[in-house]
DNA sequence: CGGCTGACGACCT
DNA sequence: GAGGTCGCCAGCC
């Protein structure tokens, strides 16, 4: 069974309650100079098809926060919406962890920089 | 209360 | 191969 019908029909529902929580704390095991994607922190809490929560999830981050949510980036290696002051500040911060990003906002060399 | 949008990604034309 | 669609939709007009 794909995991979209495994998600359509399954029994055990992964978005709820400490939802946001578990993305937060998945998140904070990614070391500096690494980056993961949306699908795969989704994947690792149970189905890549709540990439799209772990988006909501990350956009519900206070300001401030220890939560590194610039590691993440989309399934191409490209930083969150191109173009705007986002991805701006995602940049900086990755540049800082030696994370080279281009200025079409995407990581380069994606795939060695990604943690699984 | 209904409709629309969205820090995404996989499946289906 | 390139759009369109929907997911466990969830939040915000």
């Amino acid at each position: 069974m794909s995991p979209y019908e495994e998600a359509r029909h399954g029994p055990h529902r992964i978005v709820g309650p400490g939802f946001h929580a578990r993305v937060h704390e998945l998140l904070c095991t990614v070391p500096a100079g690494a980056v993961t994607t949306y699908g795969d922190l989704a994947g690792a809490l149970g189905s890549r098809t709540v990439a799209r929560h772990v988006g909501h999830a990350l956009a519900a981050l206070p300001e401030r926060s220890d939560v590194p949510w610039h590691r993440v980036v989309d399934g191409a290696g490209f930083v969150t919406r191109p173009g705007s002051a986002a991805a701006r500040r995602q940049a900086v911060l990755l540049r800082r962890e030696q994370v080279v990003v281009g200025r079409d906002g995407r990581v380069a060399d994606f795939a060695s920089h990604r943690f699984v």
